[in-house]
DNA sequence: TCAACCAGTTACCTTTTGGTAACCTGCTAA
DNA sequence: TTAGCAGGTTACCAAAAGGTAACTGGTTGA
């Protein structure tokens, strides 16, 4: 990402390594930047937590958009899911060390969110 | 965001301290967070760039998705947009003093993207 | 005079998103 | 036996996203 645009002797302007398709901030972005995906990881981040309970804990997203990203992080390798033989069966999701290394991005900016005022409030 | 789940006496799970419709992480994404919006924020962090230049460099995104995200930040106050009065008129982005302070998220998730392998190549 | 560049805008169209609500099986407590 | 919970799935639908391509009006260098 040191894409720069120079004059080429000519007077034609060139990009110089610029952006091939999605650099690294927009592949980034998509996994960690889903509508709710960061805010279910990080509600990860200090255990396990069974399927409902995470439904409890995201107010405003709905059961379909949960099972949709947690289907997705763990398809990235960010949680486990994990089938508990208690009865009635719960699962739990759980973040894996990958996943854990995302978790200071999302709190960066959870901090960053906190702190600011919108203008758009 | 503490948000957790607690048995209330009677057997009943109650969130506590659930997050409200959008937390402090999705807000935050919805500023920074969608398509291309993090990318082209990022490439104004070392001084303005005009619009033909970004497009130059931020390779995958149309005109009108810069257009779109462009408008975007400035509506939040991240950058602002200026016409330099050279002929042809050109137009300069220039990242504002509270965009900068996103930078750092932004800077953090381009070293993990750099680095990490993702499962889905 | 022609082509190209500037900074976009517009129209059009397909795909994706994402919400609601109902439904499912298996279990348990009242 | 009826209700409720668990962890989802399914169908349906409206709205938003986002890509392509053409166009604009002014400017300028060859």
């Amino acid at each position: 990402m040191r894409a720069k645009v120079i004059e080429s002797g000519n007077g034609r302007r060139v990009a110089v390594e610029a952006c091939t398709e999605p650099c690294a901030i927009e592949r980034g972005m998509r996994i960690i930047g889903g509508k709710w995906t960061g805010s279910i990881l990080y509600h990860l981040k200090d255990g396990p937590v069974r399927f409902n309970d995470l439904a409890r804990m995201v107010g405003g997203a709905s059961k379909k958009m949960i099972t949709e990203r947690l289907r997705h992080l763990e398809d990235h390798g960010m949680i486990r899911r994990e089938v508990v033989a208690t009865s009635p069966v719960s699962v739990e999701y759980e973040i894996t060390d990958f996943g854990s290394t995302a978790i200071c991005i999302l709190d960066e900016l959870r901090q960053w969110s906190e702190k600011v005022r919108f203008q758009t409030e």
